[in-house]
RNA sequence: GGCGGCAUAGCCAAGUGGUAAGGCCAAGGUCUGCAAAACCUUUAUCCACCGGUUCGAAUCCGGUUGCCGCCUCCA
């Protein structure tokens, strides 16, 4: 079995093949450093981790590079709103990106390289794609001459020709033609701004990826991933410039997230309906928030909404809540063996479930419910009135390596308070005298400090509410 | 105008030719001192609508309706 990815390039499923055997290379666009990170910067994060780590968890040595556009329209006009500077703001943020993305489970990517320590690199891109005569300079600017790459929209399956017609292009003076984009641009009155043969300015958007992609991974990579709306100008661009200047494919696969609606409308600033995930993350477990994220397959749309999360909630602390229970068995297991191959069976069958799910483009809906499958099947073998340590600790294992995959952390469990553990061990012993008015007295007390009691065969124990 | 997406139960959501996964919610039952957790049962004769292809379609083709995205340095 091979895993199979939808190619934006090829609008198909394809069998994924890396370039060098046993190795991706993947680049994925970041966030403009010039806020809080949104839900729909979330997304990419959370569905491109998973991505990674399932390539991982498959045995591929991935090298994962995502950028920070550290320097752009944006972050000017935060820094004169401010009245700090760009660097600065920058920073700010990119610490509050690592904090937010880290709650939700992606891990650090290999690289994370930024436009203002890879200046001279860019420069020198730049450079070369003038000499190829594929840019040209206009008075301070320099611009990406379109129509001279052949290949112009084959990402976004548009024609140079089509794009003209509708199209909000504007000619401006120094343009010579609409289609051409920025590669440079000149600084303008107290602009921050880097020296370069063209005289002081800073970089367009698109070239900063083509340069930083070609150093920290080659000129040719796996994977180049972000959402849907990059696909065109940004990633076509980029494919413009990469391969103008390269002249050889610049990525073999392009992945793209779908959207994320709020209250079924599209997020936007004048709408108000901004949804920052450090806001959501101070509510609701960020983990539920991940988990919702893989609930949808990564290409159709989503819809947030604080009820859907709600709901979400409920199905995670179900999976949760299976786990703990496994854990709270074991110690009452026992070494026996009779049938245990059939259950173990069973168990590998949801695994091969789970990878079969995952090899078809990451769909993590499904994979999900392959969750569900082992919750069921664990909380079934429970009900045996005698279980055997090497089931459990095979379920346990199960869980866990598959939630590993999609980026979601069991929680540990934490001590309690020896006032806590009093009330428990008085409780205990209440039920024992069968003094059920001083137990139930007890319970609603815990209750009420956010411990949940449950009475079991195996005993009482307990649980953050 | 060009390119593309979506429409599946009260809600969320898989499924892209073989007779509707999974979750949430709800109802009934079992277990429990009572709970909790869990288990069992029930919940779409049907996949926006119309027509076609096929032995067979939610799935393919044509059309209709509704919603949405990109073509504006918004993930």
């Amino acid at each position: 079995m091979a895993i199979q990815l939808y190619n934006t390039l090829t609008r198909q499923k394809e069998v994924f093949v890396p370039l060098e055997e046993g190795k991706v290379k993947m680049y994925v666009c970041g966030p403009t450093v010039y806020n809080y990170i949104h839900i729909g910067n979330a997304r990419p994060a959370i569905v491109f981790d998973t991505v990674r780590r399932y390539l991982e968890f498959r045995g591929y040595d991935v090298q994962y590079v995502s950028n920070f556009t550290d320097v752009d329209d944006k972050l000017i006009r935060a820094a004169k709103e401010l009245e700090e500077d760009v660097p600065t703001i920058a920073q700010r943020f990119i610490d509050a990106y690592f904090e937010d993305v880290s709650e939700l489970g992606c891990k650090k990517a290999d690289i994370h390289p930024r436009v203002m320590e890879n200046m001279d690199i860019i420069i020198e891109f730049i450079g070369k794609l003038i000499e190829k005569g594929f840019a040209y300079e206009s008075n301070g600017d320099v611009y990406y001459r379109t129509r001279k790459f052949d290949d112009y929209g084959k990402l976004s399956h548009q024609s140079v020709d089509e794009l003209r017609v509708g199209a909000r292009i504007e000619v401006g003076e120094k343009k010579q033609d609409a289609l051409d984009f920025a590669l440079w641009k000149a600084a303008k009155e107290g602009e921050i701004y880097w020296e370069s043969p063209w005289g002081i300015g800073r970089p367009g958007w698109h070239i900063e990826c083509s340069a930083m992609a070609k150093k920290y991974l080659g000129e040719t990579i796996d994977i180049h991933a972000g959402g849907q709306d990059l696909t065109f100008p940004h990633h076509e661009n980029e494919i413009a410039q990469s391969e103008a200047l390269n002249g050889k494919t610049f990525s073999r696969y392009w992945m793209h997230n779908g959207y994320i609606n709020i209250d079924n409308e599209k997020m936007s600033k004048s709408l108000g309906n901004f949804v920052l995930v450090h806001d959501i993350i101070k509510k609701h477990n960020p983990q539920v928030l991940r988990f919702f994220m893989l609930s949808v397959h990564y290409r159709n749309p989503i819809n947030y909404s604080e009820e859907l999360l709600e709901n979400t909630k409920a199905a995670y602390d179900r999976l949760m809540t299976s786990y703990q229970n496994l854990k709270h068995r074991k110690e009452a297991s026992t070494n026996l063996t009779e049938n245990n191959q059939e259950w173990l069976n069973k168990i590998k069958a949801l695994h091969q479930q789970f990878i079969e799910d995952m090899d078809d483009d990451f769909n993590t809906a499904k994979a999900i419910s392959v969750l569900f499958d082992l919750s069921k099947l664990s909380n079934y073998y429970l009900l045996e009135k005698n279980t055997a340590a090497e089931v459990i600790d095979t379920f346990l294992k199960e869980f866990e390596d598959l939630f590993q995959v999609l980026g979601l952390s069991i929680e540990k469990e934490e001590l309690l308070d020896e006032e806590i553990e009093e009330l428990i061990e008085k409780r205990i012993q209440a039920r024992k005298d069968r003094n059920f008015q001083l137990s139930d007295q007890i319970r609603d007390q815990l209750k009420e400090m956010n411990i949940i009691l449950e009475d079991t065969p195996q005993g009482t124990r307990w649980k953050r509410g």
